[in-house]
DNA sequence: AATTACCACCACTAAGAGTTGTTAGGTAAG
DNA sequence: CTTACCTAACAACTCTTAGTGGTGGTAATT
């Protein structure tokens, strides 16, 4: 009965050490013991069981039945989840309110300038932040084309969308013609939606200031993006976009019954 | 102008290192700087200052704008602080639905014994989790007694409260009568609300079945907690609260507006 | 030649892994 | 009842490692 190594990742990554989770593990396993039979069948070594299962404790993922000798009760997974959940939450929500409130004011006094330039951005996890950076400052309208939208990135677009939206945002998406329906049914919902045939990229342009364009992805090279607050480029995308704007269909949600 | 050691920590905690955050922290009190500029007002050593902006900007903490020399813009606090939110948010949720799903099924099939005896839980952190715990298991009737109602506590118990309100579960509450004012008109909404004079700890008693005792947290000793799954227990102490019941004064809302 | 950008290495620290030894409760034989 | 002995419980240390702090030097631009 062995546990696959991304679990054990897993719980490292969520608090705990490797002899920790190794006795946690054999609890929830084998169910609950005393500590040598923990230290038997795991390999840590005997005088550590006590530390270890302490810390656990502490920690909140066992309880302990006390007598001699003491016998050992892993708490439900989900239970001690949700406590190491709430733990987590709570200080990163502290830590957040602690540095926005120090250096935001800071931060806005100081009016620091918009860098007026193109920049270009590596590697998806970057991009990712840009696009919410723009998408957030969208004011009035709102220009998306893209080619593909993966399921997690849909997830992450959505609150947003469905945000701008209510703030009257004008919203025009074009999308490759091969998406998901239902995931075309969703995005109506957001504003005006075309598809096209042939896409190549993908790019947003907010306000007819900021805009960003998606070039690789292709091959084994990483994504790269270029970003920029700069006016011109901006200008220039846009027109393309009307360009493209033009030649795409509409696509309606009656589309879904008539076909 | 200098940053208070919280909130120092604060960007320790939230994933900088010292060095970062001190780069960072110039960058946004004296605006965007070249390299050099960051380094003599810092006091870093010049020749990590490019390692620590990049890592800075892998971080989505500035952003660089090239040329020689280089010039690096801080990125507002809020939407730094938004991106590493979610960040650690989706990482979170990761290791949670790989732990719940691999541990999970192996707990609940072995249907460990819920140790069914008395164990004392020391210190808060514990005794909350406990008390989650066993709220959150309640299925009929709860009952609760308690001196007083710290702010934290109470924001833990609303969302709880509510949604056994919800669940139809049976809910009795005793406490002090020196509670303000406001927060007894929010704990009548739950259930059936007493007050009384005098009360000593306090303590929770869940379906008959589950008990949780408050008994420390006078002059310097630590909060200590008796818990228990154990029926005599719970009896015991559903014997205790009818008494208190008896004794202590129906609250009602009009008393709000009367005296 | 003088900055700017960067690389490579060492030192220190702290947390975890692992070892040894000590104390306390319990048990069995004298 | 005492003594001898065993194991449970735990304390105190070394060792290892990864991450950060800190110092030099080298390649590239101007």
């Amino acid at each position: 009965m062995s546990i696959s190594e991304r679990t054990k990742k897993s719980l490292r990554d969520i608090g705990l050490t490797g002899y920790e989770s190794m006795a946690y593990l054999h609890l929830v396993i084998s169910g609950p013991s005393p500590a040598n039979q923990i230290s038997n069948s795991t390999g840590l070594p005997y005088s550590k069981i006590y530390d270890v299962l302490a810390n656990l404790e502490k920690k909140g993922w066992v309880e302990v039945e006390s007598g001699r000798p003491k016998k050992y009760y892993p708490k439900p997974p989900s239970d001690a989840l949700e406590a190491r959940k709430l733990q987590i939450e709570s200080s990163l929500k502290k830590n957040i309110n602690r540095i926005m409130g120090e250096l935001q004011p800071l931060y806005s006094k100081k009016g620091i300038e918009e860098r007026p330039d193109i920049s270009i951005v590596r590697g998806e996890f970057n991009i990712v932040i840009r696009l919410r950076e723009i998408l957030n400052k969208s004011e009035e309208e709102l220009m998306i084309a893209t080619v593909s939208l993966p399921p997690t990135l849909l997830e992450m677009l959505r609150p947003i969308l469905k945000h701008l939206k209510s703030m009257n945002v004008q919203i025009q998406m074009i999308v490759k013609d091969d998406v998901d329906i239902h995931v075309l049914n969703e995005l109506s919902l957001f504003g005006e939606l075309k598809v096209k045939e042939r896409m190549f990229g993908g790019g947003i342009i907010s306000d007819r200031k900021r805009a960003l364009l998606l070039l690789g992805g292709e091959e084994d090279s990483e994504y790269l993006a270029i970003c920029s607050d700069h006016i011109g480029l901006a200008d220039l995308s846009r027109e393309y976009f009307e360009y493209l704007w033009k030649e795409a269909k509409i696509w309606k949600k009656s589309r879904n019954f008539s076909k």
